[in-house]
DNA sequence: AACTCGGGGCA
DNA sequence: TGCCCAGAGTT
């Protein structure tokens, strides 16, 4: 038996979500499904905001997977030095983007089997491409969506694979996209992983980890 | 399952 | 100063 909120409160905590973050675009809305996987890769662990700075400046001359061929590690590495982790980032996206040219004859691979074989690319951030430019059935789950999501009960469980299975038999798929931003927002303002605000938020009404703390 | 990678924003 | 961050790879 699986702890998963009812459908008609799934509802309404979609609705409360969507009142709460009415503008859920975000900074990383690339649609060219290269720059996309790039700045995906780039976001592992570092804010979209920060990935945007450097993106803005890097996809100015850097467009193509051949591009970045010409780069040594060093080189790329200064240029996204400030998104963290740059050394391993800067390693596999050259990496990647010599498989890209190789293999793919400098197109990104639409599927997830594929794209997971890239270096640096796991299943969140195939799921981000897959579902964002190649528009495939997918809820690229990050920590926030993972923790918010089995939280307050649109999934349950402590496996990312199955909580993406409960969010899509959850959520609407016309909602996905919003709610993984409605999510994300919300773990990071509010349903934050230690230090819960749970006097802030408006889902406590329906909040399974939320009742679970007060008795 | 535990560890490593990391500069920068913010209190 | 210390805490935290839109993951992935290695051991």
């Amino acid at each position: 038996m699986k702890d998963i909120l009812h459908k008609s409160e799934i509802k309404e905590v979609l609705d409360i979500l969507k009142k709460l973050y009415p503008n859920p675009k975000s900074e990383l809305n690339y649609s060219n499904p290269f720059e996309l996987l790039i700045a995906t890769i780039l976001a592992a662990q570092c804010t979209d905001k920060r990935v945007n700075m450097i993106t803005k400046d890097l996809f100015k001359k850097y467009k193509k997977p051949e591009d970045y061929l010409e780069l040594s590690e060093e080189e790329l590495g200064k240029k996204i030095k400030s998104c963290g982790f740059y050394r391993n980032k800067s390693k596999n996206i050259l990496k990647t983007c010599k498989i890209l040219v190789e293999k793919y004859g400098g197109k990104v691979p639409n599927s997830r089997e594929e794209l997971m074989k890239l270096p640096g690319v796991g299943r969140k951030t195939a799921n981000v491409v897959i579902s964002n430019a190649f528009n495939q059935d997918a809820i690229a789950v990050d920590t926030h969506v993972f923790r918010v999501s089995n939280r307050i009960g649109l999934a349950n469980s402590n496996d990312v694979f199955d909580t993406e299975k409960d969010l899509m038999n959850n959520i609407p798929k016309k909602d996905w996209s919003d709610a993984h931003h409605w999510l994300i927002f919300h773990g990071r303002r509010v349903c934050k992983a230690r230090r819960p605000k749970c006097e802030e938020c408006p889902l406590t009404k329906y909040c399974l980890y939320y009742k679970n703390q007060i008795k």
